[in-house]
DNA sequence: ATATTTCTTTGACTTTAGTCAAAGGAAATG
DNA sequence: CATTTCCTTTGACTAAAGTCAAAGAAATAT
């Protein structure tokens, strides 16, 4: 893996600088005006999640002590800002949800910073705010990617039957004759000797997969290649991709197969950019219309 | 002006968030490790200044209170990582210089935080590398300039001669024959009905200047437009133009003219984007070598 | 069914951050 | 040279942020 060069480390600091003291602090300033900002924030993480959210979930998620979130909560209940109530399953836990006149209050946050930022984009020209937006989000793009690690586990954790489920489902709904779940992959078959499961966190969450199977002698196949919706367009399937050919050559695999849809267009045309080239039909798949094949370790890689 | 779009603001606040949520509150975690986050942010502003600093600097630059100041000052020195001294010209102020402990440790931090960045960055291929710094770069240059103001000022005000003192000493380096400031327009030429002054504002510091007085009946002569080197590349000048050609029409005036020397070829081209057409000599000042001309409210500006 | 773990609440703290006013020395102003 | 302004220090506070441990209720594991 190549290092990451100084210059880049530079300007992203420089950036990081740049952007907190100017901006970041802006933020915080608003927020924070008619209450304490630890209590703004938690009433803005709660507004921010429409059903009612566990105290649990919610100490997770602002990294905050238990006795400190417990306070906070009960002054916002105090205001009138947000309702407690027991956690329908378990009711060890609480659950948070927002009042009527807590969703109004970060509605208003909300209004105000949009205000704020709208006076900052103000000095720009168009075209230039255009310029700043794309920019901003191509950045953002980058960066979740960068956050985005992509780890082996083993066929039958409970990520990686969830990242299956989503992906059957999504086939199901995109596959005009619909897709039947018993075509998956088993968890032995992703173990051990048979073969590798990667999945690809955000976070924490599991947000892709991708599993790797032996075929025949110097072959692998590889399948289940998925995205969840919500980190599509980052670049994320070919991360998986490149941990399962490396996983296939670790395993002294030479060859590495795949099948797929017809209707599935746009993922061909990342195979085909990942350096795959269209095969005749090695199997007689039900939902395959289109077999890839690509040999490893054959110097470097196609990198877009 | 027009009104910044509802996606813009959602765009930039999206990514407001994401930024600081992800990246800067990393940054300022490390930061604090082994005092409190107040002191460590100080004890970085003045190591970060060569030379002393004066807390009144420092007052200002970090927006803290006297008091609160004073007292992280004495627990600094208590620690050993910074030297209190009297200003050699005003011994009103106090001036602060780190040790060498106290540089180790911002060393220490910021080799900290390096490593922090480039363990992010490393989830990225090379040349996303790239293109996360080339749209970082292109935010914060944007950002810089929306935060930039363009004020009227008086031809009189200190921060006017003091644009006009860089402007000059800018000139004098780069003319073969150097720029004698006497050549300068007088106050009283860009104030009142004679003419404008204005003076770009980036965080309370002028970095940038422009001139406009009245040549002749219905035409205005631009004059001593200038930026700071560290405020260039950002479309500053543009703007100074903007504002010079807006008061200008405001005051009746149809047409704008200026000249410039020979050896300022990056001025001559941004002139002409700016829709300026070249003319014959219409002075026979010392140090022009060309002269250009615009006439103004002719419809659409063209932007680039 | 018993023990263990999980989750929240409460009490009792500490540290950090920040404010305000008084006071004294030094420079600038008239 | 008297007055005003500027800058720092000190004392006396307050509010916010955060920590830790004990305790009780509910779920899970054995």
């Amino acid at each position: 893996m190549e290092p990451v060069s100084t210059d880049d480390v530079t300007a992203f600091r420089r950036f990081n600088r740049y952007f907190t003291r100017r901006i970041g602090v802006l933020d915080d300033h608003y927020l924070g005006q008619d209450r304490p900002l630890g209590e703004a924030r938690l009433l803005y993480e709660i507004a921010g999640s429409e059903a009612g959210v566990s105290l649990r979930d919610l100490r997770g998620r602002l990294g905050l002590d238990a006795g400190y979130l417990s306070r906070m909560v009960r002054t916002l209940q105090a205001q009138g800002m947000v309702r407690l109530g027991v956690h329908p399953d378990d009711s060890r836990l609480r659950t948070v949800e927002p009042t009527p006149a807590g969703r109004a209050e970060v509605e208003e946050q909300n209004r105000r910073a949009g205000a704020l930022t709208a006076g900052l984009l103000q000095g720009l020209a168009p075209d230039q705010r255009r310029e700043l937006t794309e920019a901003l989000a191509t950045a953002q793009r980058l960066l979740r990617l960068a956050g985005i690690t992509v780890e082996r586990v083993d066929g039958h954790a409970p990520d990686a039957r969830a990242c299956l489920d989503a992906y059957a489902a999504d086939l199901d709904a995109r596959f005009p004759e619909g897709f039947d779940k018993s075509d998956l992959v088993g968890p032995e078959e992703v173990s051990g000797d048979a073969g590798a499961f990667f999945v690809a966190y955000e976070e924490g969450r599991p947000v892709g997969c991708g599993a790797l199977r032996r075929l025949e002698p110097g072959v692998g196949e590889i399948k289940h290649v998925w995205v969840d919706p919500g980190a599509r367009r980052l670049g994320l399937a070919r991360r998986l991709l490149d941990a399962l050919e490396g996983e296939a050559a670790a395993r002294g695999l030479t060859v590495v197969r795949l099948d797929t849809h017809a209707v599935l267009t746009e993922a061909q045309a990342m195979y085909q950019a990942c350096g795959y080239t269209e095969i005749p039909a090695y199997t007689d798949h039900v939902y395959a219309g289109h077999w890839f094949e690509k040999r490893l370790g054959s110097g470097p890689e196609s990198r877009r």
